[in-house]
RNA sequence: CGGGGCGUAGCUCAGCCUGGUAGAGCAUAGCGUUUGGGACGCUAGGGCCGGAGGUUCGAAUCCUCUCGCCCCGACCA
């Protein structure tokens, strides 16, 4: 991408608007712009970094042999109706009526969707398990979004669902579910804990949210340094081996880990000292089991082994995926800019031309920006060299290129890494082996 | 939904109290000088002062209503 045909609107002040990090510098690098409360329009730079974010939930879903599919934002009333959900919801739905002045909302979440979906498909207990996922975009009406996509009305949310015939199988779901969050968050470079939250009317052990710390999160955490040690590797637990899976949800639940809100001084005084982690989280996710809450009203049943029908025990699984842009800021930024990880950096290098015009320097530029198929935020404004270094630091690609008409002439370029600040003088040749 | 605040140029804001020609810095365009960490000079463009009503000879400024946005609290991926 050539910066001086981008719409990469940069700001050097931070818009007044704009109380943390991620929001402000999201505003800044020109990732994001409101366009009315809690409602962002997701501009070219941020609109690359959100399609890896939810590529990286989407693999690891699949990985976890979910189904992708994808249901619509407009849901009718009287599907909820039959749940229940359509008054108990109140007014964080927001509810529509189409030009028959039929009820209609724009769907907050979709279990009653899949559910429906499932009962018009599956009727017999040898089609499950299964669980079934969509990356798409929900409406909360929230009393007050704030903190930029980190809190905005309407969000980009991977949810899944699973459909079990018991308990048991309902708890193999769960934990697989757990792991391939854990496997998420860490290809992000996040390190996620979850933590136990509340259940809800179903009760049990069953529901876990899952923070990711970040010094500038919304809530206090605490939690055993254990879970660091934790490898959640493919090596290290088969997500098909139920064993497996019951091994690793026992090293994720049996340490100690929770919200100030949920905070316990007596089992915190006895994880050893040496072990206490505090820091600051923002939830990103949240897993929950609840049994046939919308299996039973909705009339999903699937014929058992001995004829009988079996109402199917269900669980939902959700991520923040328009959320996690803002929370890898939160977690990577410096007072410059933003510091991406290599996993979900919009282009792998930023190629600065601090000299246009010259002979030598645009022809490097453009070799090197050839040699990295287009993997590159080349900067070829005509502009002074310390508004291409600010504006480098503060889009915080991995890979500063600098191409000045010093080096030029002999073919040598400065590589500067944005997370340590490391250069180093190298021949461009040498280039796509060094930063691979 | 309770409490507080703000709407003036693309961005940050001044002007409002005490009514009288709509401003600054940054950004943008042109020319020139510059070019290794947010340059300098000159010039130019850009405003229904959120909207409607009212008071007044005259309203960005005073009054009423309205819309939008932000912050604190209760709630959430």
């Amino acid at each position: 991408m050539r910066l001086s045909r981008s719409l990469v609107p940069t700001l050097k002040e931070t818009p007044a608007e704009a109380q943390i990090a991620s929001h402000r510098l999201m505003l800044r690098a020109g990732l994001v712009r409101q366009t009315a409360a809690g409602i962002y329009a997701w501009l070219p730079l941020g609109y690359r970094v959100l399609r890896r974010i939810e590529q990286i939930v989407r693999e690891e879903q699949d990985a976890a042999g979910a189904q992708e599919l994808l249901m619509p934002t407009i849901q009718s009333a009287d599907l909820w109706r039959t749940s229940g959900r359509y008054d108990a919801y109140g007014p964080e739905m927001l509810r529509i009526r189409d030009r028959h002045d039929r009820e209609m909302l724009y769907g907050p979440t979709n279990e009653e969707m899949i559910t429906e979906l499932m009962r018009q498909g599956v009727h017999s207990y040898r089609a499950l398990p299964q669980i079934l996922y969509h990356i798409q975009w929900k409406f909360r009406d929230e009393v007050r979004p704030r903190f930029g996509v980190m809190r905005g009305r309407e969000f980009l949310m991977k949810d899944a669902y699973s459909f079990d015939l018991d308990y048991h199988g309902a708890v193999v779901s769960y934990r697989k579910m757990m792991l391939a969050y854990m496997r998420t968050f860490r290809r992000m470079g996040l390190k996620a804990i979850p933590m136990a939250a509340e259940s809800g009317p179903i009760g049990g052990d069953l529901s876990h949210e899952f923070i990711i710390l970040a010094p500038t999160g919304e809530s206090q955490v605490f939690y055993d340094a254990a879970f660091e040690e934790i490898d959640t590797s493919a090596a290290a637990f088969d997500n098909r081996s139920p064993a497996d899976l019951a091994r690793f949800f026992e090293q994720m639940t049996t340490h100690y880990a929770a919200t100030d809100e949920k905070h316990d001084e007596q089992a915190w005084t006895r994880v050893p000292a040496h072990k206490r982690r505090e820091g600051r989280g923002i939830e990103v996710g949240h897993i929950f089991y609840f049994g046939t809450k919308y299996s039973k009203p909705l009339g999903l049943t699937v014929a058992g082994a001995d004829g009988k029908p079996v109402t199917p025990e269900m669980g939902s699984y959700g991520v923040g995926v328009s959320r996690l842009v803002g929370a890898v800021i939160e977690a990577s930024h410096d007072p410059a800019g933003i510091i991406w990880p290599d996993a979900v950096a919009p282009y792998r290098a930023a190629i600065l031309n601090l000299k246009v015009g010259d002979t030598a320097c645009d022809a490097l530029c453009e070799q090197v920006y050839k040699q990295l198929g287009g993997d590159a935020l080349y900067d070829d404004r005509d502009d002074r060299a310390g508004v291409k270094f600010a504006d480098a630091d503060l889009l915080g690609l991995p890979w500063q290129i600098v191409v000045g008409p010093r080096g030029a002439a002999a073919g040598k370029v400065e590589l500067k890494r944005r997370a340590t600040g490391e250069r180093e003088e190298i021949a461009a040749g040498d280039l796509l082996a060094r930063i691979g």
